[in-house]
DNA sequence: AGAAATGTTGCGCT
DNA sequence: AAGCGCAACATTTC
C-alpha cells in the first residue's frame, strides 16, 4: 500500500496527464465503497475538466472546473491504472474517461478503497502542512499513549502510515514505544523536524525511482522499516516487533522515554 | 507453499 | 476510562 510520499508523487503524475482534460464518462462499479450513486457522480463531474489532482492526508483528490471534487482513499490495496479503449483490469471499482483518449481505472481486490464526492474539510493538519511545527507536535504529545500510535492516528495528524512512522522515529532518535507525555521539548522539536525531512526525502526518492508512477509503492530506500536490512545506517541492529498484527522496526539507538 | 503486508473501523479488555 | 490489541476486509507478492 502506498503511503504519503507515494501518494504525493501519484497526485503530481496524475495531474500532469489530466489537467485541463475533460471528463467524458464516469462508471462506478456496484461493489465500490461510496455514499454516492453513479448518477450523482456523473451529474457532478461529467463535462467538467480537471483543474487539479492533489493529496490530503492519505486521500487523493480530483478537483474539477466546476469546483466539485472526487476524493479517493486507496486503503490497503487500491491502485490506479491508465488504460486505452478497453479496461482489462480486474477488480475495477471506478472508470474515468477523459478527452484525448486518456482513461483511468481504480482497482481494489479487497473492495475497500473509498470514493467520496466533495469530501468535507478537515481541521486535522496534514503531516506536511506548515501547521505541523514544534509547538503543534508538543501539543499532541499530551497523553500517555505510545508516540508511534499518535503519529499513526489520522484524527491527530494526517498522512503518516506504519512504515514512515518507523522511519521518522528512528530519524528523531526516539523509541516508538515512548510514552508521549514523557518526551522532553527537545524531542518534540526533533520529531517535527524528522517528519518533514523523512517525508520530503521519500517524495524525492519515489519520484526518482519510477517516472510517472501512479500505483504500487516504492520502499527499497527505507532505512529501518525494511525487511531486507539488518542494520541501521549507523550500524545498530534493527529489531522487529509485531504489535496489533503489524511490524515495528527500531534500534537501540532510539531513546525510550517512560 | 505459506506467511507477510497494508489502513481503517469498531469492539472488548484492562 | 483512556489506550491498546485484535479481527475483518481478500488477494498478491515474495
Amino acid at each position: 500500500m502506498p503511503e504519503l510520499p507515494d501518494l504525493e508523487v501519484f497526485a503530481r503524475n496524475l495531474q500532469r496527464r489530466l489537467k485541463r482534460k475533460k471528463l467524458l464518462d464516469i462508471r462506478l462499479l456496484t461493489d465500490a465503497v461510496t455514499k454516492t450513486s453513479q448518477k450523482e457522480l456523473a451529474n457532478a463531474v461529467v463535462g467538467a475538466s480537471v483543474s487539479a489532482v492533489y493529496r490530503e492526508g492519505k486521500e487523493l483528490r480530483f478537483r474539477f472546473s466546476n469546483k466539485n471534487i472526487i476524493g479517493i482513499h486507496l486503503m490497503l490495496r487500491g491502485k490506479f491504472f491508465w488504460f486505452e479503449d478497453k479496461n482489462t483490469h480486474s477488480h475495477t471499482l471506478l472508470e474515468l474517461k477523459f478527452s484525448a483518449g486518456i482513461n483511468l481505472a481504480l482497482t481494489d481486490y479487497q473492495h475497500r478503497a473509498v470514493i467520496t464526492l466533495n469530501p468535507k474539510e478537515s481541521t486535522v493538519p496534514d503531516a506536511l502542512s506548515k501547521a505541523v511545527n514544534e509547538k503543534f507536535i508538543a501539543s499532541i504529545l499530551q497523553s500517555r499513549a505510545a508516540v508511534k500510535n499518535i503519529l499513526l492516528d489520522q484524527h491527530i495528524i494526517r498522512g503518516i502510515g506504519n512504515a514512515y512512522a518507523d522511519e521518522i522515529l528512528w530519524d528523531a532518535a526516539m523509541s516508538p514505544f515512548s510514552a508521549a507525555n514523557q518526551i522532553p521539548p527537545a524531542g518534540a522539536k526533533a520529531l517535527a523536524r524528522s517528519i518533514r525531512k523523512v517525508l520530503q526525502n521519500a517524495i524525492k526518492q519515489v519520484d526518482k525511482a519510477e517516472k510517472g508512477i501512479i500505483g504500487g509503492e516504492i520502499r527499497d530506500f527505507l532505512q529501518i522499516h525494511n525487511a531486507s536490512k539488518k542494520n541501521s545506517p549507523s550500524g545498530a541492529a534493527i529489531v522487529k516487533k509485531m504489535t496489533a498484527g503489524r511490524p515495528t522496526y527500531y534500534t537501540a539507538e532510539q531513546q525510550l522515554y517512560k
